[in-house]
DNA sequence: TCTATTGATTAGAGCGCTCTAATCTTGTAG
DNA sequence: CTACAAGATTAGAGCGCTCTAATCAATAGA
């Protein structure tokens, strides 16, 4: 059986109490028995129970992580980012998927509860807005990747909208002027990065053009076979804001297929910037989002609201960057290209 | 505050043993009663806590999970398992990363350990074996992609020897005589991987060829071009077989950029089988290492010490497959290809 | 009628810790 | 030498639960 409290202060010659405080090093513990304790904890291999010391105190040191995919490297990125900032705060994640199903998270996040946590995370969750209402009523609440209006959660996005602007931009700045974006479908922040692309054209004086579409490279491929088959070569897109990167590479393989090269023919931006995104290879121009600092900040909204030192709610509106690499290109007078 | 089992038992006007006995599902309790205490534990939106049950019962059904890095896909895979099969069993997921640093990963492993967990699973761990022995000494531990002797410690591995020679036997069976391994240095698994290939090529009767690489992209990029200034065009190697999914990636850039064609003038072989490998645009014939199994089996292990049905350690040696894809082919009498 | 017997229920101690309030030491001023 | 404040230490209750052993109710057997 491991060593208890009571066994460090039998050894050191003090009581039950003085080995907390020490422990929990409190300013009001002498030297010398300081000393004692501390060598006697180490001599016994003694580490506090968190788990009684959270029944105790009733604080807990416990930080609940509900993951929509774990796969996705964007989640494990927040993860990471949540995973330093709690770890140097002395927080602990007791992590869940729920499989992208509503029921499975439910059951999930009821779990993540039960040990009654100082704060949940939820990771872009598919749970109804009432699961997460009632889960703020628990303990604070932060999103991320996700939308909410209740007074109790704090929620922490990247601003897809501005994202596609900043391809658009970039394309445009290019001399590109038709300019197609390969909409997400349902995924996460599809609609907003459609809603940014179309609002960017129109201030650019251009004509958006959607093509319905998925985060995944097939669909990135039938994509623009559409596209090939609507437009004549000389009216294609000369430009393609892809959905996300994997679209992206698919859009790029279609191409290469029909015989159109990348960037000379036909300019492509991803969205993500996965690590796919800065192989060599591919050198794809992509928008970044500062995954590991929305963790970082999702942490934060949950700290400030354990310490009580905020009430009303957060709402984060992370800025993406673009990364510029190889996809993308000046056209040319002649319909060519200029890097 | 929340309810506690001592409001339940009120409300439902029973006592609070009885409330625990329902909540473990007991057999020993009226139906009346059960019914009584269900309804009263609903309207009160009670849930046990788990921390206090977990100090009462002297059991715990945290699992503490520390993971290498879980930037990499493969980790995120095993914890996908593990989540998976912890859920099921009603276990629940403390998670950790060191940031492949063994100080780090010495504070993260302790964390864990003051949660008492009924046991700890560790991928690719950096700590010294001492700090795992000692672990061990506290409660199971499995490791996952890394040895040891311990007695007390239980391992999950895949066969990377036997995934090498997959992909030599592949080539092999091609037609191919020069087969270069581009060797991932002193990456975890590396040295199974070459010690597999080299043995494969001699079963082969084949000179295996040997150039030191790591697992990164740029890595591939340069072994090739380093085999490209040693060999003549006549003599290079035909096949490939890469440290990973990554370096092949590299490999194949390079080797696009000298001017030969894959699979038609170089086969290229890939380990892993991430989503990279599987994206159309690069369709990587790699290896495959089952990885959501990797986890549920590391739970398994655990699992099967928590409840005492084991004490000898298991050493699980998983087979990876070889997944064909389009970047291998056989040789023509010309040296061209032949798919 | 009384005692077993079985099944259902509960009292109460205790898990390992924290926290409040009380107690014990000192040092210092009068 | 006494009084008292300040600092250091400790006793003991209690966090929300489980678990053992005791109690209680109801039925059956003699």
């Amino acid at each position: 059986m491991r060593p208890t409290m009571e066994d460090v202060a039998a050894r050191a010659g003090v009581s039950r109490a003085l080995v907390s405080l020490v422990m929990r090093n409190s300013p009001k513990v002498s030297d010398v028995r300081r000393a004692a304790v501390l060598r006697a904890a180490e001599e016994l291999g003694y580490q506090p129970h968190v788990m009684a010391r959270s029944l105790a105190s009733r604080t807990s040191t416990v930080l609940g992580v509900m993951v929509n995919d774990l796969r996705n490297a964007f989640f494990a990125d927040v993860v990471e980012g949540l995973d330093a900032a709690a770890q140097a705060a002395g927080f602990d994640l007791v992590l869940n998927t729920g499989g992208r199903r509503p029921a499975r998270e439910g059951t999930a996040l009821r779990s993540l509860l039960s040990f009654r946590p100082a704060g949940v995370i939820l990771l872009s969750p598919v749970v109804p807005a009432s699961a997460i209402e009632a889960a703020a009523r628990q303990c604070p609440v932060v999103l991320v990747s996700r939308t909410s209006r209740a007074s109790g959660v704090d929620t922490v996005n990247d601003d897809g909208e501005a994202g596609s602007a900043l391809a658009v931009d970039h394309l445009a700045g290019l001399g590109h002027r038709r300019i197609a974006h390969l909409d997400g479908g349902g995924a996460a922040g599809a609609a907003q990065r459609r809603r940014g692309f179309q609002a960017a054209m129109r201030r650019h004086g251009l004509d958006p053009i959607v093509v319905r579409s998925e985060h995944t490279d097939t669909g990135g491929e039938k994509a623009v076979r559409e596209l090939l088959a609507t437009y004549s070569r000389a009216e294609l897109p000369t430009g393609l804001v892809a959905g996300n990167d994997f679209n992206a590479v698919g859009a790029i393989s279609a191409l290469e297929e029909a015989g159109l090269r990348v960037p000379e023919d036909v300019s492509v931006v991803g969205y993500d910037n996965t690590s796919l995104a800065a192989l060599r290879h591919l050198s794809l121009t992509t928008v970044d989002q500062p995954r590991t600092e929305m963790g970082r900040l999702a942490f934060e909204a949950l700290i400030e609201r354990v310490r009580g030192e905020r009430t009303e709610p957060v709402r984060h509106l992370l800025h993406p960057s673009l990364v510029v690499r190889a996809t993308t290109a000046g056209i040319s007078a002649t319909g060519g290209a200029r890097r």
